[in-house]
DNA sequence: CGTGTTTGATATAGTGGATAACAATTATCG
DNA sequence: CGATAATTGTTATCCACTATATCAAACACG
């Protein structure tokens, strides 16, 4: 038997071996697979990382583009409204304002009407960068999840996902 | 003018006159209600918070009960292979798995072939909460969740989910 | 042997989410 | 009116999760 004969390293042994039965064993994910949790964060950050690289030339998060987007939408709302909208809790919404207005993409006007709020616009510069944001979502990252799922499969998941957002 | 002749408190006539339009006009999601990823982390997050609810008499998050699942199928890996299975990191896991450990729910074994290494095995205590954690799951989470999209939507849904996670 | 690599671990920093508390302002009601 | 309660934006703080650099021990390999 040559194999009692040659001296086999430990690494000879269990890498090589290995790679020459099946790459290292993989690790079974067993019923993880089915978990629907499990897939579902597996997906999001998937989803999320996709966004962040075709929204770069813009330095745009999903939740900042988020905001910006129901800005657009919704002029002359105050920090709670739009916050509460997002699920972001309004202490956690104040750093958040203050990057876009410091990169004087939106304003905080004291309300005439109740001088404690805060009406919040869009900036010239804002409308254009959500502009442009906009359009690389649509051409980059939607357009690729199009390509993966079609049209249809794309429509079927967002349903059932707005289903499970709203009344999960 | 009737309106003019009585005094408005200023919550008369913003809150009040709202509610009887409709209800302090809800802010407009507008496009945002079509984004695939903000509707993904909305309903990742909704299935979380439920999977903890019906999970809570155990006493285990999602992040837990994947490793216990992942420790079930592959007894005998190493933090390792098993963090990265998961995509957590090395430096992370340690804590996680501590965590595990110090509640008797699975064990490091150091290894006989490779002194460096830890051997992650379950412990009877482990083996059998992860059965009733399953049981909860099973009847409690995933029946939800059927209920809401009915099995071949759940389904559907699952297999979506797991191209992007795989192929995005 | 000596060099380089891997494993688990620690320290540390960054981020997102959650609660308590505060000043300023407004609402409510006796 | 005036006292009390509620709301708005804000700060401070804490916790969980994520990410990087670094380390000692053990191992691989020439």
């Amino acid at each position: 038997m040559s194999d009692s004969a040659r001296p086999v390293s430990k690494r000879d042994s269990r890498k090589e071996a290995a790679v020459a039965a099946e790459e290292t064993q993989a690790v079974q994910l067993g019923e993880l697979s089915d978990l629907l949790g499990y897939v579902l964060k597996r997906a999001q950050l998937k989803v999320f990382e996709d966004f962040l690289r075709c929204v770069a030339p813009l330095q745009l998060t999903p939740a900042q583009f988020s905001v910006l987007l129901l800005l657009d939408a919704n002029p002359g709302r105050n920090q709670t409204e739009i916050a509460n909208t997002l699920g972001i809790l309004r202490p956690n919404f104040v750093s958040l304002l203050d990057s876009l207005e410091s990169r004087d993409l939106c304003t905080r006007v004291r309300s005439a009407n109740d001088r404690r709020s805060h009406i919040l616009l869009l900036t010239e510069k804002g409308k254009s960068v959500l502009a442009r944001a906009k359009k690389l979502v649509v051409s980059k990252h939607e357009a690729r999840l199009n390509e993966l799922l079609g049209p249809d499969g794309r429509d079927t998941l967002l349903a059932m996902l707005t289903k499970i957002a709203e009344e999960f």
